[in-house]
DNA sequence: TTGGAAAGTCAACAACACTGCCCTATCAAG
DNA sequence: CTTGATAGGGCAGTGTTGTTGACTTTCCAA
């Protein structure tokens, strides 16, 4: 409130866009879009008896072949026993391999079969369809912008950790 | 795969924004944004036997008071089912008014009880100071881009039906 | 007067998150 | 070699949010 006011007697001709109104509008954007984002892969899982979460881990285990349970938990910002139960699932019907760590033998090292990878392609592709047709409808300029707002609506500690993920050899 | 052949023959030095890998970056974005974005408002509702739903149920309502339950219905995207519960518990606990319409009877026209819109101020201060903090971070020309995106991603009715949203007056 | 739209209710179910507690296997340090 | 910490997994119970499907009540309008 205080903030607010702050901003309508500066008024310095570009705070316009920190107006509660304008911030609002950023909100219900967030939700609709996200709501979007999520509805053609959501539509894939529903006829497999999958959901959000097994896309989240198949995303996490294909961009970071290998990576333990405790770092996919710490990337998906679950609870174990949430994580064990989707993992479980997609482990039984062969869409993930376990290995037992070499150096670490308590260790769990994650891989998508071929199976798992056939769908998560299938997932992301959809997904990346959205976001291709928006990034080209919004031009790179935009996009730069989309980026650099997300960023700095993240926690700092998952900042930190999205900015050092290394990118994919396509 | 067709698609992204052709980006990479094309390669029309500003076309790399297209890359698979670039919007593959764009959904992690989203994912661990909208995470943090929801963050605030829910440990507010968590101590309050209230949750998300409620939370937008309550948004809604206040960004357009006196609105129809079929109205919110076709904003929220949900069953009619799912938000009755979430609308009842608002009602029995004095946050929400149901008003029969006064042209049509069989309507029931929504607004909030001072007590309802306490707590929405309460909810969207918190998430505003998020975005605040985020558009502030980022700049005004990147915000331009960040909504640009967002609304090129959503579904075509979703997006006409946000871009006719009326402005509140603060 | 009758059909249909709007609103609401009930029951059943599923996905996905949580907490709390218990267990095994393994590693590392004293 | 014991002991404590770490990695992983499992079970039971709970809560929110979503879904279908079937049903009733209210009430406007042709």
């Amino acid at each position: 409130m205080a903030e607010t006011m702050r901003v309508h007697t500066l008024m310095g001709e570009d705070l316009l866009f920190l107006t509660d109104d304008k911030l609002r509008r950023g909100i219900e954007a967030m939700f609709f879009a996200y709501r979007a984002f999520t509805a053609d892969p959501d539509l894939i899982l529903a006829g497999l008896d999958y959901g959000r979460a097994h896309h989240r881990a198949l995303h996490f285990i294909h961009r970071d072949p290998g990576l333990t349970v405790t770092a996919l938990l710490d990337v998906l910002g679950v609870t174990k026993q949430s994580l064990n139960r989707v993992l479980r699932t997609l482990i039984e019907d062969g869409l993930v391999e376990s290995r037992v760590g070499r150096r670490d033998r308590r260790e769990r090292h994650l891989h998508l079969t071929e199976k798992g990878a056939a769908l998560e392609r299938r997932l992301s592709e959809a997904q990346r369809a959205r976001m291709r047709q928006a990034y080209r409808a919004a031009g790179p300029q935009a996009v730069a912008g989309f980026r650099q707002v997300l960023e700095a609506m993240m926690d700092p500690e998952t900042r930190a950790q999205y900015q050092s993920m290394k990118d994919l050899p396509e």
